[in-house]
DNA sequence: AATATATAGATGCAGATGCATGCAGAGTCA
DNA sequence: TGACTCTGCATGCATCTGCATCTATATATT
């Protein structure tokens, strides 16, 4: 007989729900620290952040683009404005003549070392002071599920 | 001696990270179920659904906006969309001549549940199929920790 | 080699968002 | 009642995003 009360499937949706709602929240708030403290949006950090894993040679914008799960158009028009700012440069590709390697500059470099304070006080304020080792260690487990398929 | 290695913080960080992909992601995939389907997206579930919750007077908005979190321009004019697309109607709000309220239409009611299997199934293709009943309870119980404060 | 197809990336346009500000009605206080 | 402030909501403007499409180069097929 087919459960008439559904608990677990409306303990899904709830749960579904309030995901959305808090991750939401929390975006919303470290965004805005930053912007209190006249640093560019999160993307920005992400962005300059994978150029600097990538190191010397740099990364192919297709590659940036899986990394940080960002649309490729959304990610081109990113990419111009780091460089309009300075903080990042499109050098020729040599192997492939479509594309190019984006890098980071020296001022990038910086502006990566300028965020990371504030971006990681917010972190903190706004998630790692709410949670014990023990539930950020639940949490990581359950979003480890959540990435699969 | 302070703690060179820093692990829980590192966990802390990581854990930040991945809660942020993972929600983007996920709420991208089902956005675009949404679309597959032919449907307005989420935020239009959410503001009808709310102004079913609260039945016939229907809602302020401002009351909405502390609802669904959604910032006060924006709502504006979400709302306008909504009433023109002819899924909630505006009256006027007797007790404040500032302001109006917000109720569903039959169409708006329509909607709702012209959205809600599709948006059902990829909740459950994208979030609920991966957990457990006990997973979701505990990812519950984390992001209660996250909302306080 | 010549043609067809696929891939990397940019871009025009429309719709959405953020910010600042405007405006009208409410509440307060003299 | 009149001046002052506050609150609810809208809106002009700039930026950002999504979608579709375009260009150029690479790859596959014959």
């Amino acid at each position: 007989m087919p459960n008439r009360t559904n608990k677990t499937g409306d303990a899904k949706i709830e749960t579904w729900a309030r995901l959305l709602r808090v991750s939401r929240n929390l975006l919303e708030r470290v965004e805005a620290a930053l912007k209190r403290d006249g640093l560019p949006p999160l993307a920005w950090y992400d962005v300059l952040l994978e150029l600097r894993r990538a190191g010397k040679p740099g990364l192919r914008p297709f590659e940036l683009q899986e990394r940080i799960l960002l649309a490729q158009y959304n990610l081109s028009r990113l990419t111009d404005r780091l460089v309009e700012a300075g903080y990042a440069e499109r050098r020729p590709c040599p192997d492939d003549g479509r594309g190019h390697l984006l890098a980071l500059t020296e001022d990038g470099r910086d502006l990566l070392r300028r965020m990371w304070p504030s971006y990681r006080a917010a972190i903190d304020s706004e998630f790692g002071r709410k949670l014990s080792p023990s539930e950020t260690q639940k949490l990581m487990a359950v979003l480890d599920r959540l990435d699969r398929d």
